[in-house]
DNA sequence: ATTTGATTTAGAATAATTCTAAACTATGTT
DNA sequence: AACATAGTTTAGAATTATTCTAAATCAAAT
């Protein structure tokens, strides 16, 4: 039994429906590692998580739930330079801190008005329908959070 | 014979030297072939063009200068989702906008007071050196630029 | 019940990048 | 000039995250 929220989980098969796709327990074991443990596991980390609960499930449906999930709009891709792609179920809008020294990504809470802002920038003949930023460098004063 | 202009090449020669590394053939005319044709090459498109001038080079040392290049601040890698790493000899601070329909990236020169702006969203144990801000969308009424 | 299409699965394939070790080059020292 | 030293280049092997393939399973709809 994989533990989701009631509210989570109707969110997942609402999100799930609306694209067409079904509600089946891989992709809400996976949807329920992503939120129970949110420090932006990669998809090797999202699959050591959910064989914990589900023991036959496979690395290639890891990928194809993380990939269903992130096409509903779920779940966002966060990827950092060279490394394997991090998932993450925020979907407030925020930016990623990436520490170099300890390779942890973190959430940074971005004001609205900032990501209008940056749109702003944007010539007349873009159409952004997404804003990835990242920050890297380090945390001051050994604070690891 | 590469085509660096002398400005360029006494640019790298200084950060190669600040950094302790020699200036070499195949360095500098990695580095003219990112300067130009200013389009965001990937290191296979580097190697193709760069191959066209020096045709003994190899792919390993394709990726030895880039990193190089990189490392001593002359160029910058622009990743974009799960694609191969871009490169990008603008130094200017400024943005990147991806076109999801032809996969070109372009540059987006942003308002040096938004670069600011932007640090200012971190919180105060978040000591950043280096920030990316990439938009990904479609360009509208077909230009291409 | 049967068909249909979606989903899961194991394992093979792919592709960008990194590694390795040998050859080469340049530089500084005697 | 000859030599040692360290940095650089090279070809090819190795790595690794991810995608692909095709068979097996499952669920929904007729």
């Amino acid at each position: 039994m994989n533990c989701l929220k009631q509210m989570d989980r109707g969110a997942l098969s609402d999100a799930l429906d609306h694209f067409g796709q079904r509600t089946t327990p891989q992709r809400e074991t996976v949807f329920s590692v992503l939120l129970n443990q949110r420090d932006h596991p990669t998809a090797d980390e999202v699959y050591a998580r959910t064989k914990s609960q589900m023991p036959t499930i496979s690395m290639a449906t890891v990928y194809n739930c993380l990939e269903t999930l992130v096409s509903c709009g779920l779940v966002k891709q966060v990827n950092i330079e060279r490394e394997p792609t991090r998932y993450c179920p925020n979907l407030s809008p925020h930016a990623h801190f990436h520490c170099r020294e300890t390779g942890r990504v973190y959430d940074v809470p971005v004001p609205s008005g900032m990501m209008q802002e940056l749109a702003g920038v944007l010539p007349g003949e873009y159409e952004a329908d997404s804003v990835e930023l990242v920050f890297r460098g380090h945390l001051s004063k050994g604070k690891t959070k």
